[in-house]
DNA sequence: TCCTCATTTCGATAATCATGGAAACATCAA
DNA sequence: TTGATGTTTCCATGATTATCGAAATGAGGA
């Protein structure tokens, strides 16, 4: 759990991560996220395989593209621990994380 | 956020803050979370002012001793702000964070 | 095959973080 | 005041992180 803290514990991971949140399934390319953050490429690689081995996104290839997208459960499980551990009074954990619709068409529930 | 984000992710301050929110009001001095936590004094106090700083913990003196507390409600917001920020969905926070009933007759409901 | 585009790996550099010992500071009790 | 205890500040050290350019890798297209 340390390493999914320390993943989103950087103003770029923060916001590469809520790009990816925002985007959904569909993920975003790497080239795209490093120009919308403003960061070199090599830059971009480093700081979301931070994001990649602490499981809060995951990685595929479109063509020459590497698309990356936020893994909704992985939050989910994240949050949870927070509510469990560092929240006091046995709370329970009641967080939907989960895709925004992007386009009503794309059947994506399973 | 960033800066609470990065207090929690250390080994050390995310199992001292853990001990706090088990502790509850009541809260525990500096000197027993370092030899809880097998940590010299001088990197206790490095590693709580980190959470002090994020706003995680309260800091008050009892004599001698200075007394560190968890910030129930900074929890709370904390969460909240993954909740919304991290979640797709316009996920609703419904995070009770709050203090352990340590003692029943320990009054500190407000 | 050769060229181009997209991404990652490598290397160097600067900055920040983590650690604990020693000294200083604060509080209480004789 | 002196002494004991608890905590923080200061300092030096080693480790890790963040950055980006250059080179390497991968995947298409002509």
């Amino acid at each position: 759990m340390v390493t999914a803290l320390a993943a989103l514990a950087h103003e770029h991971r923060l916001a590469a991560y809520r790009l990816l949140v925002e985007a959904g399934p569909p993920g975003v390319a790497a080239g795209e996220i490093a120009a919308r953050l403003g960061l070199a490429a090599s830059s971009l690689t480093f700081h979301i395989q931070a994001l990649l081995r602490a499981g809060l996104v995951t990685q595929r290839r479109a063509s020459r593209h590497v698309i990356y997208a936020a893994d909704f459960t992985a939050m989910n499980d994240f949050i949870g621990f927070l509510v469990q551990n560092c929240c006091g009074q046995g709370a329970v954990a009641c967080t939907p994380c989960a895709p925004p619709q992007t386009n009503l068409n794309q059947a994506q529930s399973a």
